[in-house]
DNA sequence: CTGTTAGCGCATTCAC
DNA sequence: GTGAATGCGCTAACAG
C-alpha cells in the first residue's frame, strides 16, 4: 500500500540513494535525473517515512509542550492557549512539529517527559510555568537535553529561558497608582509557590519603599489564578480599618473577581478604589470599568521560547557565550480602572 | 550514550530477541529470565525508541489536532483550549500523544495532514471546526484515515463526528426567551461558511415559527465570533424601529461585545434587551450583569472525540453498524441577562 | 554523477 | 524457552 523510496527507484530505473539523493537536494545529481524522479514520486503519490527517517537521522523534528497539570481553570485557558499559539507558529515555521503532553501528577508529569525525551520522540522540550523546585527542570538539566522555560528558575541561573521582567512590571504598575496620587496601596498575589507571584510581589515592595510609602502585611493577600482569590479578597480589604485606596492584582482574571466583589458590597472602581492588573487578555478592556493592565506579550513569549529551543536543537554545540535569559518587553495599558486621583484631584 | 536492546542483551547474557520478548510481556519467558533482564534494563537506563518501535510496528501510538487557521481571537483561546484539555487527557490514558498542527492558508493545513497521515507520523486526527465544504475532510474521507470531525459536515453524513446538537440548543435557548414573555427575538449569528452558526440560526428559526412568532429578516445578523460583532450589532439593533425586546447571541463572547454597545447607548440588560448566549465559558457569570448560556460541555466534546478516534483507530475494522455521530448534552444555564418579562409582568 | 553496502533500534518470523 | 535471521524505510558512508 505504501510507496516507498524502493519503489520509486524500480519504477524510474534508478538506485534508491539517487532516489534520496534527490529528496534530500544533493548537489551531485544530473537535472535529468532529478526531473525525472520528481515526476514519478509525483504521480506514485510518494510521501517520506517520517519515522524511518527519523530513525536513521536521530533527530526527529518536534518539540514537546509541558502543560503544567494543576487545575488553573481560567489563567490556563486564556493564557496557555495563546502561548501555544507562539509556539504552534514559530515551530511549523521552522518545520517542526508540536507535541502536547501533560500529567495528572508531577510524577506522571515526569515520566512522561523522560519517555518522550530518552525515547527520542522529540528533540527538546518547552516548560510553561515555573514551579519552586521543580522536578521536571531537575531532570532536564541533569540529562542535558535541550529545554527552555517560559518563567523564571528560582534554582538554576544558567537555564534557557523566556520570561517577563515581573519584577519591574509590578514596579511599572505601581508606580503607575502612585503617580496618580494614591499612598495606600494594596497587593493581590498569586499562589506563593509560583516564581511569577514572588517577583511580582517583590516589585510591588520595591516601589512601595522607593517612594517612602507605608507597607503593610495586611494590604497584601494571596490566592489562586482564579477569580474566586479576587472576590475574597474584597470583602477582607474593605473592612480594614485603613484600606487601601487602590490595588495592584497579580491576573486579569482576579481582577474580574475583585471587580464582582466590590460591586456586590457597592463600591465603585476606580473611584472607591483603582485597579491594575496583569497580563491584559482580551478581555480585560471589556469590563466594567475596563481594567488598566500590563501587556507582557503572550503570544511573543511562546513564539520566542519556540524559537530558541529550535536554535539550541540545530546548534548542538552549548556555546557558552550565549544569552541564557530572553527578556521579552512589558507595558503598561492605562484604562478606566486607575483613572482616578484619590483626594479629589 | 543510548542504551539499545542489544546492550541490555549483551550485559544479562540473553539474546536481544528475548530482551524484545520481555518488554513485550511475551507469555514464553522464564520467571527468572524476565526478572534479571528487567533488572538490568533498569540499571542500564534502558529507554525504548519510539522511532524503531513505530517503524516496524507501522503505528505511532499518536493523533494529531489540526487548529484552524483564523484569527478567531477570543472564540479561539477560551474553546479550543478546553477542547485540546479534553483530547490529550483521554489521550494520555489511551497512551497516546497528541500532536498540534495548523497552517497559514488552508493549502498549508491540507500539506501539513497528509504529511503527518502519509508520513505515518500519527494514526489519525481530529478536526475541531467545521466549515463548509472543507478540503481536509475530503481529504481524510477519500485516503481512508481515521479522523474524527468536532462538529458536523455538511456534505457526508457517514463521518466519524462529535458535536452538540445546536439546532435543539438554540430551539431551547429561544424557547426560554419565548417563555419569558419575548415575542421580538433577534438573533446574532458567526460567520456563515460555518456549520455550527448555520445550525443555530435554524433552530432560533425553528422556535420563533412553531410559536407563531414574526420572523423579520431585520433581527437577524452575521459576523464573527469576535466581541466586536456583538458591538457592532447593537447600533443597528437599536435603531430600529421595531427592535427587538431580546436577543439569541451566537457565543459568549459576542455576547460581551453586546453587552459594551448597549452600555454605551445607555440600554441596560436585561430590562431593555434580555440576552441568550452559547458555549457557557467561564467568564460569562463575572459579566455585568451575568449572561445566560448554553453549555455545550467542551471539555467532553474534546475528551469523547479522543476517545472514539482512538478506539477506530485500533479497531482497524470499521465495522458499518457503528453509531458515527456522537452528540454531546447541552443544558440552559440561566443567569441575570435573561431574568425580566417584557410587559412589566 | 551513480550504485552498492551497511546499519539506525526494534519486532517477528523461523528454527532448535 | 531461547537464539539467529530478516526487514520496517531511510540515510550515509563507501566505491566506482
Amino acid at each position: 500500500m505504501t510507496v516507498t523510496i524502493k519503489d520509486v527507484a524500480k519504477r524510474a530505473g534508478v538506485s534508491p540513494s539517487t532516489v534520496s539523493r534527490v529528496l534530500s537536494g544533493h548537489p551531485r545529481i544530473s537535472a535529468e535525473t532529478s526531473r525525472k524522479v520528481k515526476i514519478i514520486m509525483e504521480e506514485m503519490g510518494y510521501h517520506p517515512n517520517i519515522m524511518a527517517k527519523s530513525l536513521v537521522s536521530r533527530t526527529t523534528n518536534s518539540i514537546c509542550i509541558i502543560l503544567p497539570k494543576p487545575a488553573e481553570e481560567l489563567f490556563s485557558n486564556l493564557f496557555f492557549m495563546e502561548l501555544i499559539r507562539g509556539i504552534v507558529t514559530q515551530a511549523s515555521r521552522s518545520g517542526y512539529d508540536v507535541l502536547i503532553s501533560s500529567g495528572a501528577t508531577e510524577k506522571e508529569e515526569l515520566e512522561a517527559v523522560s519517555r518522550l525525551l530518552k525515547g527520542r520522540r522529540v528533540d527538546g522540550a518547552i516548560l510553561l510555568y515555573s514551579r519552586k523546585g521543580d522536578a521536571v527542570i531537575d531532570f532536564l538539566k541533569e540529562e542535558g537535553y535541550p529545554f527552555v522555560l517560559v518563567g523564571r528558575s528560582d534554582k538554576y541561573d544558567d537555564i534557557l529561558s523566556v520570561d517577563t521582567d515581573n519584577r519591574m512590571a509590578a514596579y511599572d504598575a505601581t508606580s503607575h497608582l502612585i503617580s496618580m496620587g494614591h499612598k495606600r496601596i494594596g497587593f493581590v498575589s498569586g499562589p506563593p509557590n509560583l516564581i511569577v507571584s514572588r517577583d511580582r510581589l517583590e516589585g510591588y515592595r520595591a516601589a512601595m519603599e522607593d517612594n517612602g510609602l507605608e507597607l503593610k502585611s495586611e494590604w497584601i493577600v494571596e490566592g489562586e489564578f482564579l477569580q474566586e482569590s479576587g472576590y475574597r479578597a474584597m470583602s477582607f480589604f474593605m473592612n480594614l480599618p485603613s484600606r487601601p485606596t487602590a490595588l495592584v492584582v497579580v491576573d486579569d482574571i482576579v481582577s474580574f473577581g475583585v471587580l464582582r466583589g466590590l460591586s456586590e458590597l457597592n463600591y465603585s472602581v476606580p473611584a472607591d478604589l483603582a485597579l491594575v492588573s496583569f497580563n491584559n487578555i482580551p478581555l480585560s478592556e471589556l469590563s466594567t470599568p475596563p481594567i488598566s493592565s500590563i501587556d507582557i506579550g503572550i503570544y511573543q513569549l511562546g513564539y520566542t521560547a519556540s524559537q530558541i529551543l529550535i536554535q539550541t536543537i540545530q546548534k548542538q554545540v552549548n556555546e557558552p557565550g550565549g544569552t541564557k535569559r530572553h527578556i521579552i518587553p512589558h507595558r503598561l495599558i492605562v484604562r478606566e480602572s486607575s483613572m482616578y486621583s484619590p483626594g479629589g484631584k
